[in-house]
RNA sequence: GGGGUGGUAGCUCAGUUGGUUAGAGCGUCUGCCUGUCACGCAGAAGGUCGCGAGUUCGAGUCUCGUCCAUCCCGCCA
């Protein structure tokens, strides 16, 4: 039973031993007189050779059941050397064999490259199974790696790893969560964490100073490629840092990740971006800078133009923006509708677009253009032939909006096109900052903070808050790769009467709700706060970006389904009318 | 809550204008084979065309509903 070796490790230099392994039949291929079993651990694979009077039994084998092997480690012959594999210079001639485990035929391939291609729901249904392709092996090695260079990390700054309650009180202004009820307390309720942000500040009100933890977080909203109901944060505060330490904090522990796990020298530190920036330049506050095709101004032009729609928008204190989707001029126009359909539902009216083809533009608006106009977006859209321009004219936000999405469909149209690559391992990473501290919510007709209510006013601009709301900039940043936010945090406020404020002067939290909510929090702040700020950095993106894939799910040992459903345990599922009972739960199920 | 894509053999897919007995590759099973490593050769089995209605002389194909997976919008302080 006792294994001496693993499956990738046996070679030349252990010629004549007598070696026992372990593990999962690869593959049988039998020969009548001689048969050959690639053996399988974690590690890798050994060819194990029966052509004794263990032949029989060994042809009886099936792929992927589990067995023991000893046997004497040769030399293969010459030419049977296998050059892939890097055990292929030696096989096992098989003295012993146990069968631990007769396996069924697999419902799918365990290769990767069949594997990939299988129905995911197949996939989860056999999670143990799709677990063992070699991709998907890899990808759990790569987490493990990543999540202990990150531990390595902070250990090595002088962090505490500190773990907080998963079972939390319901904050509900935040994302929707997952209730536990309360048997000891009839009617009443926990929630699951949405994130450990208010006890990591007030663990800074306990004096640890350097806080982290590999925390699992709940929110139960809608899932997605890059979202799952329950995810896992890297979380983190310091007392007395400001936004530049937290900076150079991050960014050391990426550089290091990326070196631990891919042996990749990122640049550091990272470019930063303010907000207005990368909304004037990008269209959205997660910019995909791996390339250009930037968002260009057109407001000051157009504000005596002909073209009324242009003209008018600008009155209105609206924005004309236009970008060029270089190279693009062979758009077809079912790509120009499917844009159209995106935009409208972003709020446009329309899209315009100049086609710049044979040296003439073709477009249903360059009619309206003056000579001096077309000069004019010629020169600061360095418009050549065979480009393609699109035009937003809307309030400032939603035409950024618009662009910005038509900016990465497009670049999509041209990596179909073969004439853009936008490279995976490419790392982009940059910080977004100056982030507005609160956003007018329409549907409320109140401000609501745009990170958490916590996050502390830039210094300069704290005045502002009684005369202008909207034109304060929080101390907020974001961590932003290649279009995908990995995470964000904030220098907080660590003065209760500042705090007490936000909520009820700028927020509009009624005070009672306040005191329900966050009294425990604003009273610890009385006791010697020190400033403090913190980030939390999505551990299952990492990952996922580490191992080149665009799902979580292929970094989560376990996922659930775009349904919520685990396809493998089978949940979720109802519960006895004795655990309800006991819980003081009554269930309303809607007819169908 | 809304939109897109997909669901046909164990797996991945094809299936023409609605028309005879629904096909292929891989896998599986049986037999043969002492140097294969995607072994090979010969043969065989394997189908509720996701499910339910409807249109039709006739439905894998058309219509409606529904379920599941996936991508996206909303949502995710």
């Amino acid at each position: 039973m006792k294994r001496t070796h693993h499956c990738a490790q046996l070679t030349k230099a252990n010629l004549g031993a007598t070696v026992s392994l372990a593990g999962w039949v690869d593959s049988v291929r039998d020969h009548g007189g001689i048969i050959f079993v690639d053996l399988r651990d974690r590690e890798g694979v050994t060819q194990v050779k029966f052509d004794s009077n263990l032949r029989a039994e060994a042809a009886q084998l099936k792929d992927e059941s589990v067995i023991g092997i000893v046997g004497k480690v040769e030399n293969r012959p010459d030419a049977m050397v296998n050059r892939n594999l890097p055990t292929g210079e030696i096989e096992i001639d098989a003295t012993e064999l146990t069968v631990h485990n007769l396996a069924e035929t697999p419902p799918f391939p365990l290769t990767d490259v069949g594997g990939d291609k299988v129905n995911e729901d197949l996939r989860l249904t056999y999670r143990y199974l799709d677990l063992r392709r070699p991709k998907m092996r890899k990808n759990l090695a790569v987490r493990h790696r990543a999540t202990k260079s990150v531990r390595d990390y902070f250990d090595s700054q002088g962090f505490y790893e500190v773990e907080t309650p998963a079972l939390f009180k319901s904050t509900p202004e935040g994302a929707r969560e997952y209730l536990v009820p309360s048997r000891i307390h009839a009617g009443q309720f926990y929630a699951l964490s949405q994130s450990p942000q208010q006890f990591k500040q007030i663990l800074m009100v306990a004096g640890v100073e350097k806080y982290f933890q590999i925390a699992r977080c709940f929110r139960d909203e809608d899932l997605r490629a890059d979202r799952q109901m329950e995810f896992t944060q890297i979380d983190v505060e310091v007392s007395f840092i400001d936004r530049e330490g937290i900076y150079a904090l991050f960014e050391g522990m990426l550089k290091k990740v990326w070196k631990d796990v891919l042996n990749h020298d990122l640049p550091t530190p990272f470019p930063r971006l303010a907000y207005k920036d990368a909304m004037n330049r990008y269209g959205v506050d997660k910019p995909d800078t791996r390339f250009a095709m930037e968002l260009v101004d057109f407001s000051d032009l157009f504000k005596t133009s002909n073209f009324k729609v242009f003209a008018s928008t600008v009155a209105a204190h609206g924005s004309v923006k236009a970008f060029n989707a270089k190279g693009l001029a062979d758009v077809t126009q079912g790509e120009i509708t499917a844009l159209e359909e995106v935009a409208k539902s972003l709020g446009a009216k329309g899209l315009a677009f100049i086609k710049v083809e044979n040296g003439e533009w073709k477009s249903p608006i360059v009619k309206f253009f003056t000579d001096a106009e077309k000069a004019e977006l010629t020169k600061r859209l360095n418009i050549e032939n065979g480009d393609l321009i699109f035009f937003a004219a809307a309030p400032w936000e939603r035409a950024c909006a618009i662009l910005g999405r038509a900016r990465l469909d497009c670049a999509q149209l041209l990596v179909k096109r073969g004439k853009l690559a936008l490279r995976a391992d490419q790392w982009n990473f940059l910080w977004v900052v100056d982030f507005p501290l609160m956003s007018y919510d329409e549907e409320k007709g109140s401000y609501a903070a745009t990170h958490h209510p916590f996050t502390a006013p830039v210094v300069e601009d704290t005045g502002l808050l009684d005369t202008d709301p909207k034109a304060v900039r929080g101390q907020h940043y974001d961590v932003v790769l290649n279009g995908m936010e990995l995470g964000g945090g904030s220098i907080r406020i660590h003065q209760p009467a500042v705090q007490e404020k936000v909520f009820k002067d700028v927020l509009k939290i009624p005070a009672d709700v306040v005191e329900s909510r966050f009294g425990y929090m604003l009273n610890a702040f009385k006791y010697g706060a020190p400033p403090h700020g913190g980030i939390a950095f999505g551990l299952d993106r990492m990952c996922a970006l580490l191992c080149g894939t665009t799902s979580i799910r292929d970094v989560i040992a376990f996922p659930k389904t775009q349904k919520a459903q685990d396809l493998m345990a089978q949940s979720p599922t109802p519960v006895t009318a004795k655990q309800l009972k006991e819980l003081h739960i009554q269930t309303v199920i809607p007819p169908q």
